[in-house]
Formats: structure tokens, sequence, C-alpha cells
DNA sequence: TTGTATGCGTTATCAG
DNA sequence: CTGATAACGCATACAA
């Protein structure tokens, strides 16, 4: 690989002036800039920007942790996310936690290493403490670290207010509610309180079941369905906390013979895309994931230019009737 | 953040003998190495990979450049790929080409530019001399680009036989091959030749339907398909390239009225997640993507240390029969 | 308008 | 066993 060095020579100029060209500083006459150019085009010449990040102290990285890229939600949020980063002359650093402790801890330490200009968290498997020392602009996915991180999260409570009525205004009698670890501190929760407040608010019976701490596994989703209908198997509503755990619940469906709609009503969360590529298609709960993603990279960059940024964002969400309720 | 200067200071040496404590070289007496291990820990020192980069002309950063990491099979690969190089003491660098020649060709440069040590790529949508002069370790999917870029790819010709003969095994008598653009000089595309050969050496009427040149646009998918059974409404087989194509052709079934699978039969291609999700399960032809993701990295690592790699990596593909055919 | 010298944080060479 | 010092590739302050 050329340097700027290699490019001075041939044009016979000293680094600086290649620099000055590089970066359009300075005065520089069209004779010379003409001849560095040439030089840089004949060496095919590209700047190293990792010796530009050092000189400047910062790399233009972004960090991204998740539990996994294979979960259509994190998928299609990181498609965005590393979108909108592009755009902006960021790059995206990716990390799968697998909602691994160890695993995020480490990854955190070399995202720091690496000299990244941020984090999106959107894997939360550590204490506050840990997160709130690291020093560095940081936005997080539906969790509320401190007051001074801001986090970014659908209107979870309004969602799961919303999916529970449906539920209830179709008819159903005994609903239950499937939705990721509740020890983990999540604003995802909030749909749980919003389906029980709903349930006991209009006397409906009511269950739920959680997924161990693995929240984004999805190999646990099925056994976890068939007990559930298998010990109560007079359910005919579901809330899922996600268009993937609503699938899953269909599946097991048809393992028990049960009709959906008529018999068993199904409602998820996200609307990824294969919510309303599956057949029968699910009514969900739709969070604007594009514009999520979009507004993680605008929060990171504020605070990396020290600009002023709400801590809570909060997107509205909305229910989107198809087949299953 | 501190530095290693921080830390000498503090520990009252040299940055010489920090740096060797760091990096465990020569020797040094275990009264110093524990003052200075004292000094990083309370300065919570962490070395700048950055500055470490520069020196060593190594970033230790892998360059992904895949169509999107929304699409399941990338998400996936992504998934493991991301796994196993950070195993290997490696990081990704995440660029969505969305299938864009513009936006492939500026990720490349700006890989060279961070000085990337290899650039994995599943996105193709340059000519072959782009990809030559890169002077850098690649590898690709699916697409052979010279004799020495070493390629991994499943055996896409056995896999378009072996969903063919299914189709033609199972009485089909028309059968349609949905699939990328042939234009794009994939290795995908045996697995059309595969359709082609198998259906003409039976003597089975066949047709073809490819999408437009951005492959893994999903939002093309339902038209395409719909305007094929509309056209050709006595088709009863179809082998899909993918099994989101495939879940495509389910849900423009039901549309239509076809009963799975009885009045036509479907193969995908893949065998991601929602393969075995949706309802009907999707019978497949499997691709063993987690060995494919470890051994793009594999072959990228040994690039980097100079050692021998093969050219040609194809794995072997199963058959896995579910319920669509 | 261009060049010289210095520093970004680290490692390696060579002395001591 | 430890310390100066140069170098990695680039960008800036200051001179000329």
């Amino acid at each position: 690989m050329a340097t700027i060095k290699d490019v001075a020579q041939k044009a016979g100029v000293t680094v600086t002036t290649v620099s000055r060209v590089l970066n359009n500083r300075g005065y520089i006459s069209d004779a010379t800039r003409q001849k560095v150019y040439k030089a840089m085009e004949e060496l095919d010449y590209q700047p190293n920007e990792i010796a530009r990040s050092l000189y400047r102290r910062k790399s233009n990285i972004i960090g991204l942790i998740i539990p996994t890229v294979s979960h259509p939600f994190f998928g299609e949020l990181s498609n965005y996310i590393e979108y909108y980063a592009y755009n902006y002359g960021y790059k995206i650093l990716l990390c799968n936690s697998q909602l691994d402790r160890t695993k995020e801890r480490e990854y955190i330490d070399m995202l720091k290493r690496h000299q990244v200009d941020g984090i999106i968290m959107g894997s939360h498997t550590l204490e506050v403490d840990e997160y709130i020392n690291l020093n560095l602009p940081i936005v997080t996915f539906d969790r509320c670290i401190s007051d001074n991180i801001p986090y970014i999260s659908s209107d979870n409570y309004q969602g799961g207010k919303l999916a529970t009525n449906l539920l209830i205004d179709k008819g159903c009698k005994k609903i239950a509610h499937i939705c990721g670890n509740l020890k983990l501190n999540l604003l995802a929760n909030k749909r749980y309180k919003a389906f029980i407040d709903m349930a006991v608010d209009r006397n409906i019976e009511h269950i739920t079941v959680q997924t161990d701490i693995k929240v984004f596994d999805i190999n646990q989703y099925e056994k976890l369905i068939y007990n559930l209908f298998k010990d109560h198997p007079d359910i005919d509503g579901i809330f899922a906390s996600s268009d993937i755990m609503a699938a899953y619940a269909i599946k097991v469906c048809s393992q028990f013979n049960k009709n959906i709609p008529d018999d068993i009503k199904i409602v998820g969360y996200d609307d990824v895309k294969i919510a309303s590529l599956v057949i029968p298609q699910i009514t969900t709960i739709r969070q604007p994931i594009e514009e999520m993603g979009k507004l993680a990279i605008e929060l990171i960059i504020k605070q990396i230019n020290d600009e002023k940024v709400l801590m809570e964002n909060i997107f509205p969400v909305t229910l989107v009737e198809r087949y299953t309720a």
C-alpha cells in the first residue's frame, strides 16, 4: 500500500503538501495540486484511516452490541443502523453477545481498546454500574440504565395494552403472555405490566410464561409454548412479545389442532418482515424499526459532537391487524 | 483515556517497561511488574489498538460485505462469521451493500482505507477485475472470481438436482424455478442449470422466473410469484432458490387457494430457521451455514498468515423433507 | 504557496 | 533488568 510519503516523492513535493491537497486545507497552486492528484492516481493511493484515527483521536467507528444478528428483529435493526451510520460517515463494528455476560463485557472492553466513538447497546446482561463508567457516548435499546444515558424504545406499555385489549375485545376468556425473562430489567417488561393491568382490570383469566435468561435464543420457544398449551388447554388468546414467538405459537397451535383465529387468537410484537410473510399472517404491534435505528445513530453522533440529546426516546406503536387476531 | 505514558509515570518507569509487561517481552523484575500492573489497574488502562494497528500494520479487523443482514440467510451467516472471527481474535466491520454497485465499490475502498486484514464478499455486483486488483486476502461466497481467490459455496448443482428430482418424483407435471437474476454470475445459477437439466432429461414441462438485479430485495418476490401463478395456473411444483422465496410462494398459494402439497409442491433452499418455523414447514435443500461461516474466517486468516488455501470450497447439501413437498 | 518539525500511542532496536 | 529513541502514516503549528 502506497503511503503519503510515496505520493510526495512521486509528485516531487513534501508530505505536508500532499496532506494539504488531501484535506483541502490552506493554499496550494493548481499546478502542484494536479501533480499530487496524478501521483495519487498512479499509486492508487488511499489514505490510511488508522493513522488518521490515531492523530485525530477519533475512529469514526461505532460499536454495535446485540444479542444476535440472526434474530430477525436485530437483523432488520442492524441493517438500518449500519445504513444510517454509513450515511453519516461512520462504520459499524458488529458484536453478537449471544446474551452472554462474559462475552458482553469482553466486547465492551474490546470496543474501548479499538477507540470506537460510541456504543449502541441492544444487549443488556450486565449491572448498571458496568455501563455508567464507560465514559463513552452510548445509546441503549429498551433499557434505562441511568439518567444520563439516552435510551430508545417503543411505547411498550401502550403496545401491551393494545395487544391485550384486542384479545379481550375479540372475546378471549383466558389469555396468556409469552415474554422474555422478566429478571432482565428491560423496558419490554412494560408489555407484561400492561398485560396484567388490562387482564385484571377487565377481569380476565390470564397467565404468563417467560423464557430463560437467553431471551433471543429461539430454540427454547417451541417447548415453552408446547408446555403452556399442555398445561392450559383452554387458553384462547396469546400475546407474544415478539413475532418470532408468535410464529412458534402458530406452529404449536397446528400441533394441537387449534384453529386460528377461531379457537385461539394470537398477537405478536415488532412487525418484522416475516410477520406478514407467514401464513396465517400475524396480527402484531408494530415498532418503527427503521426510525429507531436511525435515531440510535443520530443520538450517538450528537453525543460525539457534544450536543444535547433527549434521554427518553419512546416511539409510538401501532396495531397491525392481520389474520391471527 | 489513560495512555501508556500515564501508566509509566504513575509506576515510575518508562513506557518501554510498561510496553514490556504488556506484551510479556524480555526480562522484567517481579517488583516493577507489580508496580506496573497496579498503575494499569488504578488508571483502568486499556492499550490503544489503533496505535498498535498502526505500528504492526495489522488491524485485526475483517470486512464483511453482504447484500443485507436483514435477509435471514445473511443474518445467520453473519452471526457465525462474527462468532468465529471473535474466537480467532478478529473483529467484523459490517457492510450492507443492498446490492448497489456504487455502494459496494465505496465499501471496498472504505475497508482498504481502514486497513482491514481481509474481506469476506457475499455481495457481487462488480466486474471481475475490480476484485482481483485489491491485493488483500479475500474469500467470496457463491462466486468464482479468479483462480487465486478462494470461494465458498454449497453444492449448487447437486442441490438443484435434489430439489427438481424430488418434485418430479412426487408427481409434478409442470414445474417452475424461482431464482435470483441469472445475469449475476453466481454459482447459485447452477441450481438453475440442474433444474433445466433434470426437467429436460425427464421430459417435464418447466418454466423459470428471475428476480431483478436486487436479488435479496424481498419486496419484489410476492408480485413475481403472483404473476407466475397467474400466467401459469397449472403449475404443480416449485423449486425456489431460497426459503424466503419459498415462503412467499406459500403465501401466494393461499391467495390462489392452492393446497400444499396436494395441488402444488414447493422446495426451498438454505434451511434457514424460518424454514422449519412457518406452517406448512418448508421442504428444503440445506446448506451448512455455520460451517460455511467458520470456513470463511479460517480461509481469510490462513491467507493473512501466508498459508496455502484451497480455492474451491464446496459444501455438500442435504435434502430436508418437511411438509411442502 | 510550500516546507520543517512535532506529536498521536504503541512497539522494537539498541545501549547501558 | 531498564531506558532513550526511532518508526508506523498522517495532520497541524509555525517558518520561510
